[in-house]
DNA sequence: CCTCGAGACTAACGAACGGTAGCCTGCCCG
DNA sequence: CGGGCAGGCTACCGTTCGTTAGTCTCGAGG
C-alpha cells in the first residue's frame, strides 16, 4: 500500500534533477521526461516549478529540526543532548542528502516570502545548536570560546556531507555517524564522562 | 594605474551576482547592467558566459591550492604545516567568500569539459590534505582514525564559511582564523607540542 | 451500458534567454 | 585636422522557458 500517488513521483525526480543541475538548470520537461511524461500533465498534480522547490527546502529544513528536537528531548545530560544530535544532524545529510543539498544551494532561487520563512527556519536550527552548546559550557562540560563559531562549524561539517555522500558507497551511515561525532565532541572541547557520575 | 579594465569589472559583477543569484539565475543582460551597459557590449570583452563561471571556478580552485602548498612549503613541523594550511583555507573562504561559493555551488553548472578538470582539480587539493593528515598520524603528532573523513570535515568546515561570512560583519577575519585553527587542531587529534622540541 | 471525471495529451502563448550583425561615436595618433 | 578603431549602442535572431487552453481516453460507479 502507500502506492506512489504521482504529485510523490514528480517531487521525487524533481529533487533528484534539481540536485544534479540545480533549480534553474532544470526545466519542466526535464522533470516529466524522468516519468515518460509531457510538461503540461505535471500541473494536474503541482501549482508551480517555483512550489515545488518552496515544498522540498521547507519540509527538508522543519525535517531536520523536528528530528533534533525529538533525539535531544530523551535525556538531561548535555553532552548525550549533543552527541545524540549530531548523529540526527549527519544521518539526515546522508540519508536526505538531495534535499540537503538543495536546501542549502538554492535558497537563492527561492522567491519571497519563501526565502525569508526559510532562512528564519534555519537560524531557528542554528539557534538550538547554539544554545545547546553554551549549556555545555556553562555546566562546565564543553570548553570551547565561541558557541557560535563552534555551532557554525558542527553545523557546516555534517551539511557537507551532503555534498560528497553516496549511499552505496563503501561508507556505512553509521562509521561516518560515528567518526563524525568524535569530530564535534572535540570540536567544542567536550567532557565525555559517564552521563550520570556527577561530582 | 592598474585602472580596472572592463573585462575585470565585468568580471566582478559577474561574481557578485552569481553569488547572489546563482549563474542559471543570473542573465548577461544583468551583469551588464551593474556596469551601466548593455548586453551586447559585454561580448567585446568576453567570449561566453560559460567561459566567465569557467575562469571565476577554475581561477579560485587553482589559488587556494597553491596558497595551500605556499603556506604549508616554509615549514618541516607537520602540525605546523598543518595550521598554516588550514589558516590560508580559513582566510581564503573569507577573502574570496563570492569566488568560493560559486565554486563550490556551480560546478553542476559547468559544461565539459570543464567541470571535469574542477573535479579534478578539487580531488587534488582534498588529497593534500588527506596527505597532510595522514603523515601527521604517522609520526605520532595526530590520532584520528580516519584521515579520509577527518580531511572532509576539515575542508567542509571551512567551506562553510563562504556561505555566512560577511566581511563588514562583526567578526574579524583574524578571530575566525584563531577560534577555527583550534577546532581544526582538535578533529585531528592534534599534539601541538612546540615544533622543535623533539624527543 | 452510459456517464463522468481524472489525468494524460497536443498546440501554442508570451517572455526571457544567450548571442550576432551592423552601426555610430569619440578619442588617439600621425 | 583627419583617419581608424575600440567599444559602446540598437535591432533582432532562434531557442527554450514556464505555463495555459482545450481535447481525448479510459476506467470506475450508477
Amino acid at each position: 500500500m502507500t502506492e506512489p500517488s504521482r504529485a510523490r513521483e514528480i517531487r521525487e525526480a524533481a529533487t533528484e534533477l534539481f540536485y544534479e543541475r540545480g533549480y534553474h538548470g532544470t526545466s519542466m520537461r526535464e522533470i516529466a521526461a524522468r516519468l515518460n511524461m509531457r510538461a503540461p500533465s505535471l500541473y494536474n498534480h503541482l501549482e508551480s516549478k517555483q512550489q515545488l522547490l518552496v515544498d522540498i527546502i521547507e519540509d527538508d529544513v522543519a525535517l531536520i529540526t523536528r528530528e533534533f528536537e525529538d533525539a535531544t528531548a530523551t535525556t538531561d545530560d548535555v553532552i548525550e543532548k549533543f552527541r545524540r544530535g549530531f548523529e540526527v544532524h549527519v544521518r539526515h545529510h546522508t540519508r536526505y542528502a538531495h534535499e540537503s543539498k538543495i536546501a542549502m544551494t538554492e535558497v537563492a532561487a527561492l522567491e519571497e516570502p519563501g526565502q525569508s520563512e526559510v532562512k528564519e527556519m534555519r537560524r531557528h536550527y542554528t539557534e538550538l545548536w547554539r544554545t545547546l552548546i553554551e549549556q555545555a559550557v556553562a555546566e562546565g562540560r564543553a570548553s570551547t570560546q565561541s558557541t557560535n563559531l563552534a555551532a557554525y562549524a558542527i553545523i557546516d561539517m555534517g551539511i557537507g556531507i551532503a555534498r560528497w555522500f553516496r549511499p552505496d558507497g563503501p561508507l556505512s551511515e553509521g562509521t561516518l555517524a560515528g567518526t563524525y561525532c568524535d569530530f564535534a565532541l572535540s570540536v567544542i572541547g567536550a567532557d565525555s564522562s559517564p552521563p550520570r557520575s556527577r561530582t
